[in-house]
DNA sequence: CCAATATACTGAAACGTTACAGGTTGCCAA
DNA sequence: TTGGCAACCTGTAACGTTTCAGTATATTGG
């Protein structure tokens, strides 16, 4: 900047307030920097900025290093990179494990000030991260809806629509005798998953087979062990609803353990995040969540709050597409 | 800082190298100063440090946002993350498209002094990015090797070993004629895959099916398709090799789709970064490959270099474990 | 006892940026 | 003519850290 000034016999101050288009500088001074900036390929250093004015141009994702889906992870990075690729913003990654509280890291990126904005999932009804981010001022998104009566920007999918339309699939194909193999309790679509399963069942007349003690936390062993278990008894479900695609393979396992047949003795109806359970088991019913789209609505999300928009205005919830049978 | 040396009675300066053990301070007085540090959870700012002295304390991975495999970003991180974890390093995930010449990435992270040191992946066996990286002295690692004749860390996981000793497997229970799924033309990993699967052919007196055209960036649409019609010609393959998983998902589906069995009139030996093959297909034969692994050690081979270690010393190469079929 | 030296500490400057509090010029109205 | 004001520009300080070039005091060797 100081090459700059000297370049254009202006002050570094003019350089700086050109560079960035304020009103108490003329036109053409303005178009003369910007030109011998570009020329020389100027770029802002990042600390100079940051220590100055506390600005990180920094998005940080919080994950949690041992129960997030490997397509989560994958995905919803690539959803935020491609959405800050053209802005000044560099996505760090901040990762917690099983031990620590959740809360941890939040407070260390709020600490240290290494972050404009946060993003977190595993989104609880009552989160005491969305709280304590809140309380704090920081702009942040969840992946997934709270239930604290506060407001902030969140992107979820509909999963009270995923499984009821799941549950009225199943039901119109015959099922009568579900389970639903559900996220992890605790976590907010826990609930809204329980409740679409469970309105739907009402809806149809057809009856729950309780799974409860299991969730798309537990191990692809344990599920499968846990999934032929009940498959050997005589009021075994014909039908399940899956949360993830991971823990559907498990279930088939499990079911093919007990020696039944997906499609004949049983259907089950599972959330994907890519296109590769109908290449397992054409059996399979699929809805498909996009952890991309997440990711980049989670990115648009903060950066609106950082940008100052209204949170409120920045939250969105993605439908899911029909239930979908195996074709050709 | 200032109010340590306030509280202290000390001047800034002192603080600060009593802060890093420097020779010069007393030892009572850096206990002192250490003390009162910890007391007020002081954390130093990483602004004033990267401005003053360029280190930024951040580590950059380099991704491609199309081709990478999803269990790699993933599992990638979760290793690199786990290794920074107990430093005061940040990973920041620095992507780039298929459109984009990888050199771009990381031309802007060392032109822009925004990373310490950078790990890349799809390794060429001449790398411009190695080259171009060794030449602005910023130290990385690679994800595979190189063949120029430069010095630099790397973990690699050993392909040769892994395709030669699928392709003994093969020829042990009794299959003649294979077909190697590659991984992508240009990368090194390609000439370490080829050269295992050739060599071990001639030492066992099998044949390969030429399947050259096909590798495992292509779509699983794209695999699935061109595996049917190999197999429905008469010179088809009776096993398979294949560098990765998803894409043997779509070597399944294709033989599957051309009416033939796996186990019966095909086997396929495939690597895998996580246990779900075998949920897949019983009949599948597997090798495992961690990226968990690589995320470390590549880590930890940066570390060393930006530490000061010499790169020569930091490089790892991963042998496969057995192939295994499914057992219980 | 003095000079040399080691030990323990310090102030000021600098990294690159922005905010604050001006300064200069030219024009217009009184 | 002059005071006021708008338009445009500028120097200085500050953000938090480390480095440089010291200073002051105690210790040692001759």
């Amino acid at each position: 900047m100081k090459t700059l000034a000297f370049m254009t016999g202006l002050g570094v101050t003019t350089v700086s307030r050109a560079l960035k288009d304020a009103p108490e500088i003329g036109a053409e001074t303005k178009r003369r920097v910007q030109l011998v900036a570009k020329q020389i390929g100027y770029r802002p250093n990042r600390a100079g900025v940051r220590l100055r004015t506390g600005k990180t141009n920094v998005i940080s994702l919080v994950l949690n290093t041992e129960h997030e889906l490997m397509s989560f992870v994958s995905d919803i990075i690539y959803g935020v990179t491609a959405v800050i690729a053209d802005t000044p913003y560099h996505l760090i990654v901040t990762p917690y494990s099983r031990s620590q509280d959740p809360l941890d890291p939040v407070r260390y990126l709020v600490e240290t000030g290494s972050a404009d904005g946060i993003i977190i999932s595993r989104t609880q009804p009552n989160d005491p991260r969305a709280r304590y981010l809140l309380e704090h001022g920081v702009p942040f998104a969840t992946h997934g809806r709270t239930d604290m009566g506060l407001v902030h920007p969140y992107h979820d999918f509909d999963n009270y629509a995923f499984a009821s339309e799941a549950v009225r699939y199943l039901a119109g194909i015959g099922r009568r005798r579900l389970a639903l193999l559900a996220p992890p309790i605790g976590l907010t679509y826990h609930g809204h998953t329980v409740n679409g399963f469970t309105d739907a069942l009402s809806e149809v007349g057809a009856s729950e087979v309780p799974f409860n003690t299991v969730t798309i936390d537990q191990s692809i062993e344990q599920i499968r062990m846990r999934t032929a278990q009940l498959m050997r008894r005589s009021d075994r479900p014909d039908g399940f609803v899956s949360s993830a695609a991971a823990s559907t393979l498990a279930i088939v396992a499990g079911i093919e353990d007990a020696g039944l047949k997906l499609g004949r003795d049983v259907d089950v109806v599972s959330k994907q995040s890519s296109e590769f359970l109908h290449l397992f088991r054409r059996e399979l019913l699929v809805v498909n969540e996009s952890f991309r789209l997440a990711g980049s609505e989670l990115a648009r999300a903060v950066l609106g709050w950082v940008g100052g928009a209204e949170p409120g205005s920045l939250q969105s919830l993605s439908k899911p597409g029909e239930v979908l049978p195996y074709r050709g």
